[in-house]
DNA sequence: CCGAATCACT
């Protein structure tokens, strides 16, 4: 609050407060050459009433009287050296020792009423030396700014170490870091390498990828050459910005130079690698680490280990390989690299070595948590072992972990596709009674939970409830309802939401069109159903093969044998074949009415078609 | 003292 007043009020009057480098010295050399030889008693009159002067200051200004600055001025006349700079010096250093935000305020007071007065530089880096070990960023901010040359780079340099170690400070006030960055770019002072880093580092933890691009800019412009650290922040914040080629660009030139940036950095792209199934790029960076003397850790093996357990159950053996190895070599997984494993045979549905696995982390002392106990639960409920999944939930609220939004949403969806809806039902409605948020997920699951077990209009209503409690609903809020009113012979209905979702911006998945176009096909309407194909087809969606042909059915069940071809046509362009049970549904369609002529000319027409079909694909 | 993991999605 303070401090922002005397702020407004400075930048008001900012002045040049002190002398050039070169008078500065000049001066100091000149006292100190009189200082060893003849030492008049002028001189040393002159020093013993400035310090006299620089303790009636000091004094005023520790007796904190409210209006010290005006009673300065009245206390002193102007030839009693208040300004001179021995005075101030003096002043400064004593009140940076004692009360650096008071020195502060002097020197604020300073710049506003004496335009002539100037701080020598043991002074002015003591001053910027209490500012900064009293984490006072913004007024020695402000009094580097003041200082038009700055003092000692070693003092600029401390600052901005400290400054940038503070976290908490550069959270708190946001522009910290970039005015910090405004001065460092207009000044031509240079940082050494470790405040580099540090500012680097700082820009990264508070997510401030432009201020980190306009550091690095100018330290390359400053000739600094970056080192490790340096390249591994370039690397985070690459990832950081979806530059993940860029990032790997950066490992590969910095690694030719024998610079292996850390663990952290590399694991995070390794991490983007491996989750984009891109192991090849995964080995590469693995093995240049090993080269590099900078060996993979258990978090960049447990990226690894968890990518594989999620990209297919093909997968889970190289996992499970990468596991026995990490193993061997030494390393001791955690908690969460058994989760992740587990998980990984749990989605495979192979339950039995997931509990194998289970037990060796208990009896290697690991203990499971809400997430291990989660995956596990998940896993029993999707085999239908649905006793051990209800112990193991018992089990894991006994050992203190508290039912969560996420673990509800596991009971749900094990309940309802183990076909106990009813009880899934209680469980949802005793959520907020047990003070846990239902999330869209939760509707989600119970949405589709009641679509599949037939109670759709309950479905239908709760989608209602989870608009009136103002959630955001999901494509797979919708995907099942649409589905289920579709099977319902309420395809009408079920456009409705279509339009719903595409109102909010959700784009539906390419099966829910061919729900639609199947519903409109049930109801016997093929007028919709054609309509909402040749939308497919416009928007450049592939319909079903099934779609297609339950359309042909439908069409030739009403004598609309033209429309039928059509939509055969497009099913040769589309690449798919005619099913023998179409063909002689519309042959007899042809036979049955009275133009024998037409019928012989259509099945021609297919029989061409489906050589040519043949043709293609042999 | 860092960078990790679990639920829904036909």
């Amino acid at each position: 609050m303070i401090l922002s007043k005397l702020r407004c009020k400075s930048i008001c009057s900012r002045r040049r407060l002190f002398y050039p480098l070169w008078e500065i010295s000049a001066s100091r050399s000149c006292s100190s050459s009189s200082g060893i030889f003849s030492h008049s008693n002028q001189q040393e009159e002159e020093e013993a009433r400035l310090q006299i002067t620089a303790s009636m200051v000091c004094d005023t200004i520790l007796r904190r009287l409210p209006r010290w600055e005006t009673s300065i001025l009245s206390l002193l006349p102007p030839n009693s050296g208040v300004f001179h700079s021995n005075c101030v010096g003096l002043v400064i250093r004593r009140l940076s020792e004692s009360n650096p935000i008071l020195s502060f305020r002097y020197f604020l007071w300073l710049s506003s009423s004496s335009s002539s007065s100037s701080l020598d530089p043991s002074s002015a880096a003591a001053f910027l030396t209490a500012l900064t070990n009293a984490r006072a960023w913004r007024a020695a901010m402000h009094a580097i700014c003041s200082m038009k040359c700055l003092t000692e780079v070693y003092i600029f340099n401390s600052f901005v170490l400290h400054l940038c170690k503070d976290t908490r400070a550069l959270h708190c006030d946001e522009n910290l870091l970039h005015d910090l960055c405004d001065i460092i770019e207009s000044n031509s002072t240079s940082l050494t390498l470790p405040s580099w880093n540090s500012a680097l580092s700082a820009s990264l933890r508070i997510k401030r990828p432009d201020i980190f691009r306009r550091l690095y800019a100018k330290m390359i412009e400053s000739d600094t050459a970056p080192d490790a650290a340096t390249a591994g922040y370039l690397i985070r914040v690459l990832c950081r910005d979806g530059e993940h080629a860029n990032a790997y660009h950066v490992l590969r030139h910095v690694s030719r130079k024998g610079i292996i940036p850390d663990v952290v950095s590399i694991t995070q792209l390794i991490s983007f690698f491996a989750k984009g199934k891109s192991f090849g790029h995964v080995s590469g960076i693995l093995h240049l680490m090993i080269s590099g003397g900078s060996p993979p850790d258990l978090l960049t093996y447990q990226a690894i280990i968890d990518a594989l357990c999620s990209a297919g159950a093909t997968m889970v053996d190289e996992a499970l390989r990468i596991f026995r190895e990490l193993k061997l070599k030494g390393y001791s997984p955690d908690v969460v690299t058994y989760t992740a494993v587990i998980d990984g045979l749990c989605k495979s549905r192979r339950m039995d070595e997931a509990w194998l696995l289970w037990w060796e982390m208990i009896s290697n002392g690991i203990l499971p948590n809400s997430y291990t106990y989660n995956v596990i639960i998940n896993g029993y409920f999707k085999t239908g072992d649905i006793d051990r999944a209800l112990n193991l939930y018992d089990e894991m609220l006994s050992k203190g972990f508290p039912a969560s939004t996420l673990s509800c949403n596991t009971m749900l969806s094990g309940l309802c596709i183990n076909g106990r809806l009813a009880e899934a039902v209680k469980l949802f409605d005793k959520m907020p009674t047990r003070g846990i948020e239902r999330d869209v997920i939760t509707y989600n699951t119970l949405i589709q939970g009641l679509c599949e077990g037939g109670e759709t209009s309950d479905a239908v209503e709760l989608y209602s409830s989870l608009i009136a409690a103002g959630i955001e609903p999901s494509i797979s809020t919708y995907t099942p309802l649409i589905f289920a009113l579709c099977n319902e012979m309420r395809a009408t209905d079920a456009t409705e939401l279509v339009r719903s979702m595409e109102s909010r911006g959700l784009v539906p998945l390419v099966c829910t069109n061919d729900f639609v176009v199947v519903g409109f096909c049930r109801l016997g309407d093929a007028d919709n159903g054609m309509a909402w194909l040749s939308k497919m087809l416009r928007s450049n969606l592939k319909p079903r093969e099934e779609t297609m042909c339950r359309l042909v059915e439908c069409l030739s069940s009403l004598g609309r044998v033209d429309d039928a071809l059509q939509v055969v046509n497009k099913m040769f362009d589309i690449g798919y074949g005619l099913g023998s049970a179409i063909c002689r549904v519309l042959v007899s369609k042809l036979c049955g009415e009275d133009s024998p002529q037409r019928a012989s000319r259509v099945m021609e027409e297919i029989m061409v078609l489906e050589s040519y079909f043949d043709a293609v694909h042999s």
